[in-house]
DNA sequence: TTAATATTCAATAAATCTATTGAATAATGA
DNA sequence: TCATTATTCAATAGATTTATTGAATATTAA
């Protein structure tokens, strides 16, 4: 192979990835599957998408390797391909929201708007879970709770909250969580426990960065 | 701003960043921006570009934050916008050096082919510095060089070693680095030095990836 | 002022990407 | 076996990306 040859196929290998994720919608799928294995009709569910488009990102996504399939009966279930793009995809999101002014700008609006702008890192969650003074209310579907969760954390999701009230104590800080940074079921369970009085927060990212630092930390 | 939109607009933003890096030739200015700040022309004299591609992909990567430029006289200086990108374009190509099944064979056969194959990683490189036992030779072009290296190497481009063979003893062990991992003029040094009788060498990754170990430690 | 040089701009054709549509495939349950 | 359901496939029109070409701009040096 000339010395050329080996640059370029490099860098064409690389842009490949790149372009893989360089689509919203697919973005989108990976911070679904970054909570665990979906099929096809549950990321449509979790979307706008159409079943046809939905396969069709899939498929770029399986084609580069970030994600995988497995068949069972007539589901397909679709998960992250390995630990080390969940990094990768992170590195991303946290760049985009640090160093990206438009993106700065838009999350600090949106926290504002729910009032959840003071937010708690990880580092402070695992502080104040050790100190046993908060309930850490998990407000994703049940089902991505099922899969997986931070340890400790209770299933609330988001559109059962007013309904499950009773079950909250005024007593504790209330730490609310869900996909990560962009994810907007936290923002949503924050505006209704504090109109109903209760003192609470967003983890500042979600699920994924958890168990990344958890993997880390192995 | 409505749920969906906050979201989509976040997805969208990082789906733009991805597409101004999704290009095997905007790459290819990226590792040489990442040896410092260049001039369009200087970017077209190490590359097959023309003038006016060098500098079309100049302004996606600029409209998009990636780099910066400063005007001086006739000639317009492009370099890196901030650190954060230099991290980030690491991750990533670390990502696909280390789990691009393609990525990965590409780069063994080429270090194999140019007999480089057992490279010195960066902590290695601290210790032997440290054991003052070692010759780091730096053989990208010396305006690179110039502009920072990393310390106690001495410059001898790549072109220039046979005509400076005299400059280097056969007691102590060489390692020669460049622009980082898709670099070839590390390999090209190690065969030309090899086939010299002398004990050589290459460095893993290469001068950004030190400058940013650099960065890291302060 | 004029010529030369570095860079950018503008227009364009070819290639690639995307969402949509409707049909095809495969697995299940009646 | 047949109808149903989940997913993929194939074709397509519209949008975006890319390299090329040649002209325009800005700066310097003669």
């Amino acid at each position: 192979m000339g010395k050329d040859n080996f640059k370029n196929s490099m860098f064409e290998g690389l842009s490949r990835l790149l372009k893989a994720l360089a689509n919203p919608l697919r973005l989108e799928i990976l911070e679904i599957l970054s909570q665990g294995e979906n099929t096809v009709e549950s990321i449509v569910n979790l979307t706008n998408m159409t079943v046809a488009n939905a396969s069709q990102h899939l498929q770029v996504l399986k084609s580069n390797n970030i994600v995988k399939s497995r068949k069972n009966g007539r589901y397909v279930y679709y998960s992250i391909a390995n630990n080390q793009f969940l990094s990768l995809y992170q590195h991303i999101t946290t760049y985009g929201t640090n160093e990206i002014a438009d993106l700065e700008r838009n999350l600090l609006r949106q926290r504002q708007d729910s009032n959840s702008a003071d937010a708690v890192s990880l580092t402070e969650l695992d502080y104040m879970l050790n100190q046993d003074n908060i309930v850490l209310l998990d407000v994703r579907p049940e089902a991505e709770y099922k899969q997986d969760h931070i340890t400790g954390a209770v299933s609330m999701p988001v559109e059962d909250i007013v309904a499950r009230l009773k079950e909250l104590s005024k007593s504790k800080e209330i730490v609310a969580y869900c996909r990560g940074p962009f994810c907007v079921l936290a923002d949503q369970a924050v505006r209704i426990l504090q109109e109903a009085g209760y003192s609470v927060r967003r983890l500042d990212k979600g699920y994924p960065e958890w168990k990344l630092e958890q993997l880390k930390s192995q």
